[in-house]
DNA sequence: ACCAATGGTTCAAATAATGAACCAACGCAA
DNA sequence: TTGCGTTGGTTCATTATTTGAACCATTGGT
């Protein structure tokens, strides 16, 4: 791996929990020299990708990456182009729906909109990675991804993140096929107790998956008719992303959406 | 400079003008060799900072800064605060606002708000750099920055964007004294014909400059009245968002504004 | 068929990255 | 106070990576 790897993965180290970070522990947990590690820093904070806190020292991610989205957003409208359906799509349900896309073989949650029906709703952490094995939205883009990404996906140690996970990559494959033929994926307290999901592929113009849509619901108001009604409503609105996306969806799941709407 | 930086470095080739650009164009604009671009191009690809398009195998910014954004927006909500006060102020103007920060040196426009009043608006484009000469929020900004900060910003050749541009170091180093003095800067038609500035400085915890609030409008339209009403509602918005942003203004700045409201 | 682009690759030579050891400063407990 | 364990940051000889001229293979236009 090459310098430039080095720094771009001190990124990924930030997250919603960890927003800043001291150079002794992201050099520990970047498991890199702290020399290194400074030389990094001090160079991506020339560029304004990562800032020093005035008070402790630590660094955070800098304001040139705003700049960075907002360009990225008015050359690929990704996110803003398929907010109104997923606004609606949580409207229509009466419950939560997030939408997420492949970066770099890790699945990115870009977005989600909750519904005003219900107090109890499922809350979303914006900008964090889905693992594969334990969400509907990871294993509805497994099901459409090719065979080595698939095992690549699963060959990792998978955590167990609730008693209802499933961590054994054989079973976990086992399953896609299932997902493929019904052209939705549905987990229930796998990911978070009590927090089922439904979701959806979601394609580019070359019909090969690049993320998923899903609707997430608390179990213990899971019904059979809200079932179907989510299954209905996520279909279309994944089929209405894709296309917005300039996608299309591969031939067997167009048969297989028109037949469930 | 480092192999990081040469590869950030990059990253501001792309612009709303060029969105994407080839391998052979990126290595002449960069002023590097097509191998070396090529394989910083595929390193930053490997971590989805950019990402080829399917038909003409060009490049363009990725979907990993999606993730950064949204996650500096959640640990410094710069953006987010200020929004609200950004288009108040161009209501309560029925001009164009506009809102810019420093980073790294230069002067990136952050966000801007238009009003519904008038059918002639100044339009802006989002995420692009100001020219520190030639903009109401340049001056302003550049005013209130360190002496060495100052010399650095207009010593590069600065180009004459329009008729009325003033590219003299000399000359606009010093006006700044006395935007210093009275606590915003005005221009007229420097950056864009017939288009008028007013921009106020933006400071953070420690009273530094880091940024700049402005309102634009068409030169036709300005009097004497309008310009009153503007000076008074950018002043109190440029101390509600410096507010926000957690900073505080300069003693003497303090004073001034007050006065103007 | 030719030319001039394009994206991408190769490999010896040149250069930049690396990391153990080192400071200075801080906080804390004995 | 002293001592210990942190912290952020720096140094410099060693090492490994980056570099770039030259090279392919394609493509599009004349």
């Amino acid at each position: 791996m090459g310098t430039v790897g080095k720094a771009l993965d001190l990124l990924d180290l930030f997250t919603h929990q960890r927003p800043s970070a001291g150079l002794s522990e992201i050099a520990r947990l970047a498991g890199l020299n702290k020399a290194t590690c400074h030389r990094l820093l001090t160079e991506m904070e020339s560029r304004g990708l990562v800032e020093q806190t005035g008070a402790a020292r630590e660094y955070r991610l800098g304001p040139a990456v705003l700049r960075l989205a907002s360009l990225r957003e008015a050359a690929v409208p990704t996110r803003e182009a398929a907010m109104p359906v997923l606004r609606a799509l949580a409207e229509a349900t009466g419950e939560t729906a997030h939408m997420s896309h492949l970066v770099a073989g890790r699945l990115q949650t870009l977005a989600f909109a909750y519904s005003a029906r219900h107090g109890m709703k499922v809350m979303m952490e914006d900008a964090d990675f889905l693992p594969f094995h334990a969400t509907a939205s990871g294993m509805a883009v497994l099901a459409f991804l090719p065979g080595p990404a698939q095992q690549d996906a699963l060959s990792a140690p998978l955590p167990r993140l609730t008693a209802a996970t499933e961590t054994a990559p054989e079973v976990l494959s086992a399953r896609l096929p299932a997902i493929r033929a019904n052209g939705y994926s549905e987990t229930a307290s796998t990911f978070e107790t009590d927090v089922h999901g439904i979701a959806v592929p979601l394609f580019d113009a070359r019909a090969a998956c690049v993320g998923a849509l899903a609707v997430a619901t608390p179990v213990p108001r899971m019904t059979v008719d809200l079932r179907a009604r989510i299954l209905a409503e996520v279909t279309g609105a994944g089929a209405r992303i894709t296309l917005l996306w300039g996608g299309r969806l591969p031939p067997e799941l167009a048969n297989l959406w028109r037949a469930a709407a």
